[in-house]
DNA sequence: TAGCGTTGTGATAGCGCTATCACATTTATT
DNA sequence: AATAAATGTGATAGCGCTATCACAACGCTA
């Protein structure tokens, strides 16, 4: 239970009457526009001072129809990547003289939807999200028509008029997985969430990538069809039994999906994984097997981390510059906010391959 | 430029006109109060959704005094203890039907200034702080006296009147090293970042703990005094040579301070890091000089992160509840809330010691 | 029939500001 | 000196809602 009474604050009217002067004038001295003489804008300012005066952003938001806030629809900022690029939105929106309004989606289109929700009700003046599904997006599409202008982060949702700031994740699979072909690897393993439905039917036509319709994939899908492209493209076909989707625990998941997978008759020789909590879980499985990296089994992933660098061997991972992936947001969202009938724009940041013990010997750069 | 033209919204009194009732019966239907005819909440709600209507919560707040909304000043996002509060916090009050509104202050008080003043002008109901120095609070203290609650969290500001949620830095370090110290150590290093000027005032009082005052130490300087007071209840007097503050770049700096504090005449039998962003530096300046933990070195560090069990040897290391941490702030937040008068609640969690292979036959448990 | 509570509806003040007038005063230009 | 422009001030509408009235219509009891 709230308790109900709002407390009393100090308005710019009591400034007024404190300065002697006119309520315009106080609100044209505190606000910083139209004339005001420098003898008045003092005595207003001491005035405040004495008062303790706060001016209250919700007042002026309620004329100006203008909040300076933005707000986020992430999935997760316990998340290394959401929370690199979470500090990247609120560094550059700060910049620009805009706050952050941060939610977490969890990766569940319901709480999207509600998260949305609730931000427009609060009016931000802009949106970063990183869609939960890019199947289902018509609470995003709508919130474009109505006028808030949207960026989407990671994940591009198909026909959304709005710009984004992504990598090529099919492209980035691909290129690696080919660097393993060429380095050898015939049984690449995959480890990976496959949370959407859109993403899981792609395991019925690992044989033909080509028909899959890249617009419907969400991020750790179009790592999968990067993956199937390579074999495709080196005239492979790739085993079933080699790839596996993890389910929720993700980490925990990917430690039993790799334990599970070194124990076929015929384990892979090599590993790829979706992301870098399934690196996690992966990893913890092979040091409980004392697998040996790389000659044993070589292992790449998704997203670099610090740690990587650290662990016995160290691991070879794709890294996408999240931050900069961030700012590049709020960057296009300030470029609409000036220009509201500006195309849409498309940031594909590059993807780095960072080549370390556990792909020695084994990657060869492809092309 | 911003472009000045705030977009046309539906407003509760369209969807009044377009249901045929006063506006005063759309407000009910749509806001959930007083009396409405199942008749006409029906109309109302059609017509709303026939006009897309978007309640205003600005609008709402304007009116009410409140905004669902906390507001959270943190060091750094990116750093993984505020990741994981955050995550407690921004759920916790999601489950109270709040918001979150998130700022960094790159702990520095000047931008934590900054923030606190667009949050109290955007009017959040409440604050979770981590005051970047606990001896420089006067503007969090007025935000309380002003009335809006304020909880702190990983560090307590002393004089201010006000809920906290923390650890014991001085206890938790303390037994750490009293535990190194019982399992023989004599030469026990530490690196740790010491930012503000009273944590380094430690320094210069190495063999008298007793006599600093821990109400103005920030959390590294706790860290060290609880060092400086195992040291001094076993009858042993620190070496100077052997406490290491870093500077700004944390990593790097931690790496650096490690690889001196080896190269040392008598370099020490064990080393103590004041937080994960120190222990991942050190630890690469121990992997760079092949030195073998727990042999020719005991490793221990404050916070513990997945991969520290992944490395070899796996990293022992004082691990705190980030995720129930946050989450209490926001319970504490929700009491006042409730209850404006109650006397303020300090809740101390308990730290874990994580006990790996870097501190092997090194560490003995003390009490 | 009068008197009462219950249920539903409409009118409207006002939250704290900004923006836009109208107007007063000073300074510059012809 | 007459006019125009620049500079400063005050009054006030209104942003979209909620909360508070006043009141009407209805069924109930006495």
């Amino acid at each position: 239970m709230i308790s109900r009474k709002p407390l009393k604050r100090v308005t710019m009217n009591e400034v007024a009457r404190e300065a002697n002067v006119s309520p315009a004038v106080a609100a044209r001295a505190l606000g910083g526009y139209g004339y005001v003489s420098e003898t008045k804008r003092t005595q207003v300012e001491a005035a405040a001072a004495r008062l303790g005066y706060r001016p209250n952003m919700i007042a002026k938001s309620m004329v100006t129809g203008r909040t300076r806030t933005i707000g986020i629809i992430g999935a997760d900022i316990s998340n290394p990547f959401f929370a690199g690029a979470v500090k990247g939105i609120a560094d550059e929106s700060r910049r620009h003289g805009f706050d952050t309004l941060l939610t977490n989606s969890d990766e569940n289109t319901e709480i999207e939807r509600d998260a949305l929700r609730v931000l427009l009700a609060k009016r931000v003046d802009g949106l970063v999200v990183s869609p939960a599904d890019v199947n289902d997006c018509d609470h995003l599409r709508e919130a474009v028509q109505q006028g808030t202008p949207l960026v989407m982060l990671d994940r591009i949702a198909a026909g959304i008029q709005a710009d984004s700031v992504v990598i090529d994740n099919v492209e980035a699979s691909r290129r690696a997985i080919a660097g393993l072909i060429t380095g050898g690897h015939r049984r690449i393993a995959m480890v990976t969430e496959l949370g959407t439905q859109s993403d899981r039917k792609l395991l019925n036509q690992l044989d033909k990538p080509e028909s899959a319709d890249v617009t419907t994939l969400n991020t750790s899908g179009a790592r999968l069809l990067g993956y199937l492209v390579a074999h495709r493209q080196a005239g492979l076909s790739p085993d079933p039994a080699l790839i596996r989707p993890t389910d929720a625990y993700a980490s925990a998941s990917a430690r039993q999906c790799t334990l599970e997978l070194m124990a076929l008759e015929s384990p892979p020789t090599s590993i790829f994984t979706g992301d870098s909590v399934m690196t996690l879980g992966a990893f913890a499985a092979i040091q409980h097997l004392g697998i040996s990296l790389p000659d044993q089994l070589a292992f790449m992933g998704f997203d670099d981390m610090d740690w990587m660098g650290l662990v016995k061997p160290s691991l070879s991972a794709l890294r996408q510059p999240v931050y900069a992936m961030g700012a590049a947001a709020i960057e296009l969202l300030m470029a609409r906010l000036a220009s509201p009938e500006r195309p849409s724009e498309h940031r594909v940041f590059e993807v780095e391959s960072i080549l370390r013990d556990s792909t020695r010997n084994a990657w060869c750069c492809h092309n």
